[in-house]
DNA sequence: GCAAAAGTGTTCTAGGTACACCCATGT
DNA sequence: ACATGGGTGTACCTAGAACACTTTTGC
């Protein structure tokens, strides 16, 4: 038993882990086994330990949900409304985080929960104050994907421009002109060609594409 | 005494209290009176109340540092390295704030400790990693003004464009086209004119102006 | 040969930057 | 009269938007 001399609140970190695949922009939930909200789906998240950075939590929650590690993680935002979490007063850390889909291998069932990706535009209906969370967390990648370069963190290690177009196409709801696109995105000096490329269908072979500096995040304009 | 079946870490808000004077920008500090780091300046801060909102707390902490309500108030980011206090385990969920000059009243010594305001390129020495803390607000706040009319949030009712312009030059620490200032700034529609003006000095009286969704801070382009 | 995605340049437009002089006031 | 900040317009430049055809492959 822990004891204070006045109340400490429960602090977590929720994590909101985007993915692409066919096409949707997609977040991984985890449906609950117990009260309050059972059989909701949630954010993977979890206390954060007394001697834990919060940073390493998230990390650690990640690890335990995809088995991917060295990913794009980024502190989103910090829910406290006092009412949120109705056993006790919990803070909650909010991370979000890029993961390239060829790097997933989700543990299936890993302590008899469901776990699973749902496109962002088709949610359940989620336990806490988890849809405001995920709402936040695709506001942010949307903004940033317009002055840096963090789309390149869903991408594999070699990828072509007609990929990186659709998850910017993906993200962003719309379509863009390729030749822009191109444009734009060669200028930035940050992705060059392996000199190889892809037989991938019925038509032309797509020259491969590999970052420049792989873990890097750079800000543009 | 509370008591809990796992250690529970303490939470508190810092706040970053900016406001504009003699031309520089300046942040509220505040000197320890006991340990650890006795006699440092740092921020106005303190425990979140268990029954708290999180942005209440960081209310609070300004109210009571300087009685001003309802100003800009926005969270900035969450601090929680294991060993950033040396007492226990301490998470600061830190907040900044912009106050005009004009509506200043700072509690002179509400409890015997000296408080102050610091140009932010001429602080002391600070407790705990409060500079990290100013560091990341001063960025977070001069990106702001790039793409948000969030530099109004420092004028008094009434301003004259020279003024803004200065408040412009003061954050970003450059100085800026007359002309070119003046078309941006009223291109955005968000202020207008008074319909008068204010003499002050050997020269041109200056047009008023105000804004004209005085809380609210909109994004641009 | 046809379907399907890859690859490639030019023109137009709008927004940003650079720049210099007159105005109203106090001393 | 002169010193001080207030107020105004135009020309240039560059970055982003619009836009269509040829190439290489699989079937």
């Amino acid at each position: 038993m822990h004891t204070y001399a006045f109340p400490h609140p429960a602090v977590t970190t929720d994590i909101v882990i985007f993915t692409l695949q066919d096409g949707q922009l997609k977040v991984l939930l985890i449906q609950r086994a117990h009260e309050p909200y059972k059989d909701h789906w949630s954010l993977p998240g979890g206390f954060v330990e007394i001697d834990e950075d919060l940073e390493v939590a998230a990390l650690r929650e990640l690890q335990e949900e995809t088995g991917v590690t060295g990913v794009y993680l980024e502190q989103l935002y910090t829910f406290g409304q006092p009412d949120r979490d109705p056993r006790e007063r919990v803070i909650s850390i909010a991370y979000y985080a890029l993961v390239p889909n060829d790097s997933l291998h989700i543990r299936a069932d890993s302590d008899a929960k469901n776990v699973g990706w749902f496109a962002c535009h088709q949610l359940p209906v989620l336990a806490f104050d988890h849809d405001r969370i995920i709402e936040l967390a695709r506001n942010r990648l949307a903004a940033k994907l317009e002055y840096s370069t963090i789309a390149l963190q869903f991408m594999p290690a070699e990828f072509t421009l007609g990929e990186l177009q659709k998850v910017y196409e993906t993200i962003l709801d719309s379509t863009l002109d390729k030749r822009n696109f191109r444009k734009r995105i060669l200028a930035l000096d940050c992705i060059e060609q392996t000199g190889t490329s892809r037989r991938d269908g019925k038509h032309r072979p797509a020259r491969l594409f590999r970052r420049i500096a792989p873990g890097k995040v750079e800000f543009i304009k």
